[in-house]
RNA sequence: GUGGGUGUAGCUCAAAGGUUAGAGCAUCAGGCUGUGGUCCUGGGGGCUGAGGGUUCGAGACCCUUCACCCACCCCA
């Protein structure tokens, strides 16, 4: 019989990986806490639409990458490709703009592209998502960067860069695009066929391309950093202002542009080249039209996703000792008797207890605490029962020791042991 | 969706068309009474990804298909 496995791109997650994922979201939340963010928990699966609106119908993710189905009432259902349709919903939903002046939330969870898996990219994924609603000052777009600063450096990351651009607003970009289709248009015959392709599209992807001779062309054609309006300007100069004054290093990067449509002004992405093709894993940015285009009054937001799976291939190895605890080896069914009252006061006391589930050889159960690692190992068999005692062992020592059968006593020494052993 | 690479034991990999497909690691059991790691001995474990073909003979060669990996597109 076929051996069922997970589906293409997704994934059991668990191991020296979930630990990197864990350590991710405590110094996460231990930063989103003390920056004034309110975790929410929203649900994976929406209405179609929502998608289609905020992300835009003619990008890449909701062309061909969606997870989407119709459930037995004929709606189209559809598995969140990101976080931010979701939170704009919610905001809305919750009635969040009436209620409070300013809103910061984030969560985290999976989300859903049906895309062809490889290196750092999977179709199910884990992001951490964070928006703040109702601040257009710039202020915040330097707070973001600084909270992403405080992620990398408690987390021990180093080998990364932050970029950051500005994509205007509607009116600058609107304009612009004109130039640069006419730009494109005249070095046509040098653009490859996706940049084509771009070029109907959405002309300023190209600055995206990987193709040499693409790269040569976007090297002559006029930018939208260039050519921003006075607003979209001065926001970008307020905002490298207050990350300078942060103390944070970040490049201006003028070809950096994104793939959903909502973003205006602040864009930004952290990358490493530790990671493969696909090496940026944090990215986010203002979206100051959006929660209006959702049906909501005119309100600015920004925010940004850190992508965990990448983000936990950049974490290093964890070193800290872990408390492996105590092994209970019983020699005959005598000792046996007196498992459930020692396990019971090892749980109690908060002693991880282990034991050999099977009756088994001393020798055999000896090398099983060893195999798990096991600090202690308690020894009772008719020798013990006889005398009333029982033995402890230290295992890295290989001292061993007869206490009085009393599984308070035991548990009271072992306790006493494990605080010395540190 | 497109291109390239790889599929052999739980894991990492051998076997240049010729016996019964091997090794290391892992696992389990022994090495005289009830004591772990090192060492020694042994055991279990495989439809060689699947299906077809060529051949006296296929893990190997050919075709088909599936899966995984990497890359493109795009994105975290």
């Amino acid at each position: 019989m076929e051996k069922i496995r997970t589906l293409r791109g997704f994934r059991d997650i668990f191991g020296e990986e979930l630990e990197k994922f864990k350590r991710i979201e405590r110094v996460f939340r231990k930063y989103s806490d003390l920056l004034g963010f309110r975790e929410v928990e929203l649900p994976v699966l929406e209405k179609t639409e929502l998608f289609v609106r905020s992300i835009g119908d003619t990008t890449d993710i909701v062309e061909k990458e969606m997870f989407t189905f119709t459930d037995v009432g004929g709606d189209s259902l559809t598995m969140r490709p990101e976080a931010t349709a979701g939170m704009v919903r919610s905001y809305l939903q919750e009635g969040l703009y009436a209620t409070e002046r300013m809103t910061k939330v984030c969560s985290v969870g999976p989300m859903f592209r049906h895309e062809r898996p490889q290196k750092g990219r999977y179709r199910e994924f884990h992001q951490i998502d964070v928006e703040v609603f109702g601040v257009k000052e710039a202020i915040v777009d330097a707070e973001l960067i600084f909270m992403i600063r405080m992620l990398l450096d408690e987390l021990g990351i180093d080998r990364y860069r932050i970029e950051v651009n500005s994509v205007g607003c509607k009116t600058c970009r609107e304009s612009f695009r004109k130039v640069l289709i006419d730009f494109f248009e005249t070095r046509k015959s040098e653009l490859c066929e996706d940049c084509l392709r771009r070029l109907e599209r959405n002309p300023l992807r190209i600055f995206d391309c990987k193709n040499e001779q693409c790269i040569r062309v976007t090297g002559d054609s006029p930018l939208l950093f260039d050519s921003l309006c006075d607003e979209c300007k001065d926001h970008f100069t307020l905002f490298q202002g207050y990350v300078k004054e942060f103390g944070i290093e970040v490049d201006i990067n003028k070809r950096l542009v994104r793939g959903l449509d909502y973003y205006t002004k602040t864009v930004f992405e952290v990358t490493s080249e530790d990671l493969g093709a696909q090496k940026a894993f944090m990215a986010g940015g203002r979206y100051d039209n959006l929660v209006e285009e959702m049906g909501g009054p005119a309100t600015a937001g920004i925010g940004f996703a850190i992508g965990v799976e990448r983000l936990a291939m950049l974490v290093p190895a964890s070193r800290e000792k872990e408390d492996r605890g105590c092994f209970f080896a019983c020699v005959g069914d005598r000792a046996r008797d007196h498992l459930i009252s020692i396990l019971k006061a090892c749980t109690t006391e908060g002693i991880t207890l282990r034991y050999a589930y099977e009756a088994k050889s001393l020798k055999a159960q000896m090398r099983y605490a060893d195999n798990l690692k096991c600090d202690f190992v308690l020894i009772l068999g008719d020798d013990e029962i006889e005398k009333g005692i029982i033995t402890l062992r230290n295992m890295s020592a290989k001292t061993q020791q007869e206490l009085p059968l009393d599984p308070q006593k035991v548990v009271m020494e072992i306790k006493r042991q494990v605080i010395g052993n540190r």
